[in-house]
RNA sequence: GGCGGUGUAGCUCAGAGGCAGAGCAGGGGACUCAUAAGCCCUUGGCCGCAGGUUCGAGUCCUGCCACCGCCA
């Protein structure tokens, strides 16, 4: 960890809804900001990745009330679940929230809005509309579709009641500004467009709290009002910052927000405007800094339609992964799936795809390289030098790739375009097989060729130097898998260094190799069995 | 209704005036280090539709259709 405020990287999920359990639309997300985040702390940058769930809605006191328990215990058991699947895709958060629960949120969530307040703007006003406790919004009546909410195909309630607003309109112009400058960079572009239209159409207060009696009680109460709760969006936002102790013990808060060159929000593209419109004019009332990037995902639909419960189609990512495992779940969500448009999932795009690249290039190469040297050389990796054009070629390639990565991920937010870098040297690297064919070497050597003895070690050497580089390179992709790479390569994967482990030569290298084991098994689809 | 995007091989997509491409899937071959994997070769096209500009149009222009997004 570095103390230098340029070397930190803040990056966060949005926070779910807990009402539902978590489908493969989660994963996507929670799989993306892992991947920033490892990239990040493997670049030695002081990284910090929050996650949590979002608990103050009314749907939850409703769910709890439909099943015969308390809020609490409802909430308490589903956050749970959102926990088991972080694991379980080996996601490594810093720090989860939970904002029906944390003390920390509560005080932070209040100490905002004290500050809005004394900003000026916050003020009461009566307000009537068309309110659908599912979307915890308001609808206009032409955004009804025969007068049902348009997600939910239910009626809005019809309410009036006092709330207080918050003078959004206020903040157009230097919101402007910061979308223009990219002081709020909002990828991708098209996104940014949207809500840059968005923005320069004119701007609404909109109303930040419910009454007390409407929310059942549930939420965070609005200070100095016991009448009032804040809207759950208000709330929910702020647990980017209160997370880090905002308005109370402010260490975390000064490192990873103020001081922080980098405040990243991955979010999925239905709830852009809250955090790139209403979250940002929210954080210039209080005067505090604005995210540096809004990432915005697309969606996941399954086998051609929309994910939804009542369809029953919702992808389970705990199933998933025990079917094809971690590795595979997460190599199609950031392989296949374009990381800011949507995709669609089918467990056969995702055998097609781990096999493709996973069993039949990358475990191949691993596979009949370890075998080889082992074959060939007792598992001894000779040392050699680069002399052969072929070996050139492979070598000038794999020094590249580091390159790209740093561009895909450190710049593009593209980890489909970072592993598609990582794959066309493993491709070059199975052509380099074919082109040296060791086989026809080794019998030479046998045979007392003076010259296969030479070539042999160079060609083995070189494609477990384009391993080790390669195994590196998976780092922040597959941890799991790379770590069972380095075992076979028999090196450590250490967490400094890791800029320079990219190098072609690098430390720690590659001395002895273990016994040669499949590490991506092959799915066999049932495709492959049944003829047609 | 307005603005924007997309439409190219079975699937996922690249190509933005000059011989229609890649990966996967399908077919064939030589090989044996390897997970029947890898390598080489290969089948497959109304480039959404119609008109226009041009010597020449996936590519530029006009209109239409379909899907998606944002806004009303």
């Amino acid at each position: 960890m570095t103390a230098d405020a340029s070397e930190r990287y803040y990056i966060t999920t949005s926070i779910p809804y807990v009402n539902a359990p978590p489908h493969i639309g989660h994963a996507l997300e929670m799989v993306q900001t892992d991947v920033f985040a490892r990239y990040h702390r493997l670049l030695d940058k002081d990284t910090h990745f929050l996650t949590g769930t979002d608990e103050n809605s009314l749907k939850n006191v409703q769910a709890a009330e439909r099943e015969g328990i308390s809020t609490r215990e409802l909430v308490d058991r589903n956050a749970q679940t959102f926990i088991d699947v972080l694991d379980l895709l080996h996601v490594e958060y810093d720090d989860f929230i939970r904002t029906a629960v944390d003390p920390r949120h509560f005080s932070g969530a209040a100490h905002l809005w004290s500050k809005l307040d004394a900003n000026g703007d916050i003020y009461k006003k009566s307000y009537q509309g068309l309110y659908c406790v599912g979307c915890e919004q308001f609808y206009t009546e032409d955004e009804l579709v025969d007068g049902l909410c348009p997600d939910h195909l239910v009626r809005p309630d019809l309410i009036e009641e006092e709330n207080y607003f918050f003078r959004l309109s206020r903040y157009q112009d230097e919101l402007l500004d910061f979308i223009d400058s990219g002081r709020m960079r909002i990828i991708p572009e098209s996104r940014r467009n949207e809500v840059r239209a968005f923005v320069a159409r004119g701007l609404e207060d909109f109303s930040v709290s419910r009454s007390h009696e409407r929310a059942r009680g549930w939420g965070v109460p609005v200070p100095d009002d016991p009448d009032q709760v804040m809207y759950v969006w208000v709330d929910a936002l702020a647990n980017y910052i209160t997370a880090l102790g905002y308005g109370q013990d402010a260490e975390l808060y000064d490192r990873y927000w103020i001081n922080s060159p980098s405040r990243v929000h991955c979010i999925g593209k239905n709830i852009l405007r809250f955090h790139a419109v209403y979250w940002p004019a929210m954080l210039l009332s209080a005067g505090e800094p604005l995210p540096t990037v809004v990432f915005v995902h697309g969606f996941l639909t399954v086998a051609g339609g929309k994910i939804s419960k009542s369809l029953g189609n919702s992808i389970d990512p705990v199933e998933l992964c025990a079917t094809y495992g971690t590795d595979a779940v997460r190599y199609w969500l950031l392989r296949e799936v374009p990381p800011t448009l949507d995709a669609d999932f089918t467990n056969d795009k995702l055998e097609r795809r781990y096999n493709a690249d996973l069993a039949n290039d990358l475990g191949n190469l691993l596979n009949r390289t370890v075998s080889m040297i082992g074959r060939y050389r007792n598992g001894q990796m000779p040392q050699a030098e680069t002399t052969l054009d072929e070996s050139r070629d492979l070598r000038a390639m794999t020094e590249k790739l580091s390159e790209r990565m740093h561009v895909a991920m450190g710049q593009d937010y593209d980890p489909q375009d970072a592993l598609s870098a990582i794959n066309e040297v493993v491709v070059r690297a199975n052509r380099y097989v074919e082109e040296q064919a060791p086989w026809v070497l080794a019998k030479s050597e046998r045979d007392g060729g003076s010259d296969a003895r030479a070539r042999l070690d160079e060609t083995l050497a070189h494609l477990a130097e384009t391993l080790r580089v390669t195994c590196q390179a998976i780092r922040p992709f597959l941890p799991g898998a790379a770590e069972r790479m380095a075992e076979q390569l028999g090196f450590e994967l250490i967490e400094h260094g890791w800029t320079t482990a990219l190098q072609w030569g690098a430390e720690p290298r590659v001395t002895r190799v273990e016994k040669a084991r499949p590490i991506f098994p092959r799915f066999e689809t049932e495709a492959a069995v049944t003829s047609e």
